[in-house]
Parts: structure tokens; sequence; C-alpha cells
DNA sequence: GTCAAAAAAGGTACCGCTACCATTGACGGC
DNA sequence: GCCGTCAATGGTAGCGGTACCTTTTTTGAC
């Protein structure tokens, strides 16, 4: 209490100035004097509290809690060359299918005192270069991409700051370093399976035209054409390309189109859980039973899926699990755990509900 | 060329160390060399390209470009006392109304350098102390909350830390120091003056029930009683608690449960798109004529509320106002521009679309 | 050509913390 | 009682930038 400093000055008066630069907050030497240590000491105190004896232990809580001292992460960052900082890149937020995934990564991180930093690269890569240059800037921890860093100069930068990178939701035999995800070529396959068995033959898909879509897209479209499954009058499985961000506007637009050309069309494989429920809701308007008349298929496994009427059969990834897995990816390197893998696939599942 | 140093080491090879604690990175000071200036001079050439020569300024940019140079934005605000970094608080990133905010917030920030920090409190709030710690510990140059800061010792923290705050989504005449928000109580007020017009008489709610929709829905049963739209044996405005965060299914349980109470409802309020949506399916399910049998209003115009069939009648809050206003306030009080005001209310309006 | 003022560049000392190494003292084995 | 070991603590020197001030150079008015 004698030796209370002044709060943040809220002017600033002429008076005598602490030091030269300083701001009025307080530092770990404060504790440390209060304390009675040296500021190293109260620095073990905090970081690695079994380094330190017991007595001495809880005077620096003590003097911490008095004068409500919060450690300054940027200069620890500095010196230990730990920010404790993680970085995360997505197309955007708004709308997006990550979410599930930023979700459990700030959790996992947070649970181990790393914090995230959310980065939008918009669907058209165009700040890709710039973000990346302030992300590296920061000397974050680790970084976590949505998908495969395509753009080689992208790829050369990231690589060279020599931080652990995390791509996710998709699958490479090249990552830049780990890898949480699964394989879309397979979706592909599956879904077209899926369908057949359920006795869908004359199939279409409604899809953004994203480098992951397409791949997913030929697979399907392969599949569903070697199991005969395109409507009469089609040599190619039809489909119908929506721009990024997927909209429900943009089911509905594309089923219109889709059933104006092939009328028979009886089942949908749509590339989002949302474009799913648009062409539910056209379907409805329309008059088409779902699912006797067509089949509807989503991907990404939408809350709201759930609650629709009826509830939307789609392939569920887990984002949940991509977020604590990447996290958990990072947070081990940054310790220097040993880990014995770094790639993950971890799959996806096709979650049948009413609308097949 | 000449001078090039060797990549960040791939393992600590017992080799001659650069230094005492070097990781390998470059640093400012090698482009200073490079470019043949001091280190303070390439700083300059760096921040302020006004306050240094047209010739420096080329060979800075030269050896920066060379060497693939990327400033330690720690060090930077370390020293500088910037950090150029804003958090922002939120409940929950899934299902959030706030993202539309976080999404302009981010870019509004990027356009000038800075970088935001998202963090989760959950809805119990149960780790808004934890963060808020973790918070002021990076020394960000401003947070945003969304909503007003209840708990006493959450302001007193933040009020102490000296960063600047912004609270959002709600009005008070105490905020903590700046607000970007519309007032809760007149949007109650003015959607049952709406629902009246449209010539409704036997209301009911569904809502959360956090602190915000705990006044704006006092205010909307007040009025609508005063109007006399209190639906037959009720003798208060009847009302549907769902718990947060808000979803479709609690909408189409909400309807039932309601409509099982008081058969004769003509209008619903929702505290959300997604529950009035609900409302809307379950409502099909029921064979309730919507807007004939039942009018739906609901809260945030989320961007699917529009394709829906009919679409959503709803009230509109600028999200994306709210986050570049937010934006703007932080990096205004950063750059310590004069300002006049730091409160702001950009209010709501009411689309009036195919459901009322 | 002189000189004051402005522009450009540099020197130094930090920002607040931690890595690294040194020091101190307690303890136990022989 | 000597000495090696280990736990606890401290001193010093940065981490990579920028604020502040000084020095040097340029500019332009007269």
């Amino acid at each position: 209490m004698t030796e209370k400093k002044s709060p943040p000055p809220a002017a600033d008066l002429p008076a005598v100035r602490r030091a030269r630069r300083s701001k009025g907050g307080y530092t770990l030497r404060d504790v440390a004097k209060l304390a009675g240590v040296a500021p190293i000491t109260a620095s073990r105190a905090l970081n690695t509290p079994s380094a330190v004896s017991p007595a001495v232990l809880e005077r620096v809580r003590e003097a911490v809690e008095r004068i409500g001292y919060v450690p300054n992460m940027l200069a620890g960052g500095l010196a230990s060359k730990r920010s404790r900082l993680v970085a995360a890149v997505i197309p955007t937020i708004t709308g997006s299918i990550f979410l599930e995934m930023v979700q459990s990564l700030t959790q996992t991180l947070a649970d181990s005192g790393y914090q995230l930093m959310l980065g939008q690269t918009g669907y058209e890569n165009s700040r890709e270069d710039a973000l990346l240059e302030t992300i590296i800037g920061r000397r974050p921890d680790g970084v976590v991409l949505t998908g495969i860093m395509r753009s080689g100069h992208g790829r050369k930068r990231l690589i060279n700051s020599g931080i652990p990178i995390v791509e996710t939701w998709d699958m490479t035999s090249t990552p830049i370093d780990m890898l949480v995800g699964f394989s879309h070529e397979k979706m592909g396959v599956e879904v077209a399976q899926f369908l057949h068995a359920r006795g869908r033959r004359r199939v279409a898909m409604i899809s953004a035209n994203d480098e992951r879509a397409i791949r997913r897209n030929k697979a399907f479209a392969e599949t569903a054409l070697a199991l005969g499954m395109a409507p009469p009058g089609a040599t190619e499985v039809p489909s119908f390309i929506v721009p990024a961000p997927t909209s429900m506007i943009s089911g509905r637009t594309g089923l219109r189109s889709l059933i104006a050309q092939y009328p028979d069309i009886d089942a949908i494989f749509c590339s989002s859980d949302l474009v799913a429920l648009g062409v539910m809701i056209e379907a409805g308007v329309l008059g088409m039973a779902i699912p006797d008349r067509l089949a509807v298929i989503g991907l990404g496994d939408l809350d709201m899926s759930r609650d629709f009427h009826p509830a939307l059969t789609t392939v569920r990834i887990d984002g949940t699990r991509i977020g604590s897995i990447a996290g958990r990816f990072i947070i081990d390197r940054a310790e220097e755990r040993p880990v014995e893998t770094y790639v993950q696939d971890i799959g996806f599942s096709i979650v049948e509900r009413g609308t097949t």
C-alpha cells in the first residue's frame, strides 16, 4: 500500500514523469519489489511455479493481486519467442461452414493459454498475401489454414517463416507441414454410391466451384456415370454452379434451372447444407414432394438442417474435431512435445434423415 | 546475395550459433545493413515513408524485398505501446447474430493495419474473467464488447487497463467508454405498434432470456397490452422462453407450446430470425397459413430470411455498420484523432416481407 | 556568400519480459 | 568435516523494435 503508484494518468500533466517512456502501468518489476524478490524470481513464480519455494510463491501471488498486475504478453513473447498467439485463416466469417472448427479451435487454444487471431481472405484470395504478411509479423506459434495453400508464393512465405502450419478440410500427400482433413474425392464417390443404393437413377449437382468442390464433383460425376445415373437426355451429370459464399437462394434458383432442363431429375447433391435447404424450399413452392419425388443431400450438417421438415440428409464433417486436433497439433509443437503423426484423416459420415 | 544468411535452422546443429538467442530470422538491423543506413532510418522508411528521402526509401524497400523481411510486430508494439491488435468479445461464434459485425470489424481494422483477436465467453459468462485477463495481457489498442459490460468487476478491470472500449448492440446512459448500438426498449414498442397497425390483436413472444431480451420483451408486452393485444384468456402477453443460443428447433417447439395454450394467437414476435424460421417450419407442418392465419416477425435479418417462402418480416440491425463504426472509433482513438462523439445510436428498421 | 530553419539521418536508451549462467546455501554420503 | 549435488534465487544481457534527442545536410531568403 505504501509503495502504491498512481493509476494510469488521466491526462498528461507536466508533473513528475515516472520514467522516460512509461505509460503508468504496473510491471513485473513492481510486483517483484512488493514481494521482495528479484524480477526473474517473480517471473518464475508466474510461469513455472514449481521452480519457486511456496513462501515466495505466496508473496508474489499476493503482490500480483494487490496491484492488479497483468503480465505484458507482448514483452513476454518477444523475450521468449513464444507469442502464444495462433492465427486462423478463413475465407469469410459470415455464412461459413468453418465456424464450428473456429469455435473449437478457440476453445482448445484458450484452455492452454493461447489466443486466436482471425484473418479473412475473402473468396477472391486477393487479400491473401497481405494477410500472410500481417500474420507472420505477429510471430504466432502456429497458423491454421482452411484448405490447402495452393499459391506457391504463399507456401514459400509460410515455410520460410518457420511457423508451424496446419492445413485443414482436405487431404494431400504434400502438406506444407501438418494436416487434418478428409478426402473430397472419396466423398464424391460415396455420395454417388449412397444415392444409387437408395434407388436414385437421375442425379444432378448444385455446387460452388472452388478447387475442392471441383475434385469432389468430378469423383461424384464419374461414379454416378459409371453406375448409370445420368438423367435421360444427358451424357454428363448435370450440374449448376453457384457463387461463393453459398446461400439458400442459390439452391432455389439452382433447382428451378435444373428442373427446367432435366425435368426427370430424382436426386440432387448440394455442395452445402444451405443450398440443399434452398432446394427444399423451392421444391415446396413447386409442389415437388421430398423425398418421394426428389431426394436432396447436403454437405456440412448445419444445426438447422436437423430442424427442417423433413430433416435434411447430409454429409457430416466433424468441424469440432478438426478444430481441436489442429489446436492440439500446434500446442504440441509449440511446447516441443514429441508426437507420432502430423497428418490425420478424420473422414466424414453420411447422416441419413428425411430427404433421401 | 553475398551476405545471405542461412534459412531457419532445420535442427539445432551445434554449429556456429549466430548469437546468444537468435532464432535465425532477419531483423530490421539486417535490412539497415543491406541498405547502408542506420536501423532507425530503416524503421522510418517502413513506418513513416514521408520522413525519408526517396533514394533511401528505395534502397530500404529493395533490401526488404531481397531478404523477405517481415517486421516483428511484437517488438514494435512493445516499443511503441501500440500493438495494432484489437480484441472482440462475443458469446459464441457458431450461430451468432454478431458475425456480420465481426466480419466488418475485421475488415475495417485490416484496412488500417490492425488485426482482430477473437474471444468467446460462452453464454454462461463463466470464462469472462479469465478472458479479460488474457485480453488485457496482449495490450490491445481496443476492445469491442457485444452488449454492455454488466459485471462490476469486469468493468473496473477494463477501466483500469486504460484500453479503449466499445460496447455494442445496446444503449445506455453510462457506457464504460464508447458505444454503438440501439435501444431494445424502443424496438419492443415499435414492433408491437407495427403488428397492431397490421391488424393483429392476439400476440405472443418466443424469446431468449438474456438481459437485453428481457428489456425488449417488457417494452413489447407493455405496449401490446396497452393496445389490447393479449389473446383471449390471457392477462399478459404469452411468452415462451428458449435457451441461448437460439435455434430453429426452439421456434418449432415454441409455436407448438404457445398454440396448445392459446390457440387463437395471430402473431408471434421472435427474438431471432432463426427462431422465427423455426416457427414458419412448424406452422407448415401444422397447416397454419402464414401470414393469413399467423404473422411472424423475427429479429436480425439473416441472409436466409429473405430466401424463405414466404420471405420473413424481421427487424433489421445493421451489424456491418456497427462493426465499421466500432472499428473506426478504436482506430481514431489509437491514432489520437480528435472526434466529436463516442456514442452512436444506429437504430433498427422493420423490414416487411411476406410473413406479416 | 551567410546564416537560420527545415529536412534527413543517426545514437542511445529504453519498452517489459525471459534465457542463460552464476551464486548461494542446504543436504546427504562417505 | 569435505565435497558433490541439487534446489532456490539472482545478475546480466538481450529479444527487435521505436521514442527522444542530437548531429549533419539541404534549402532558401536576403
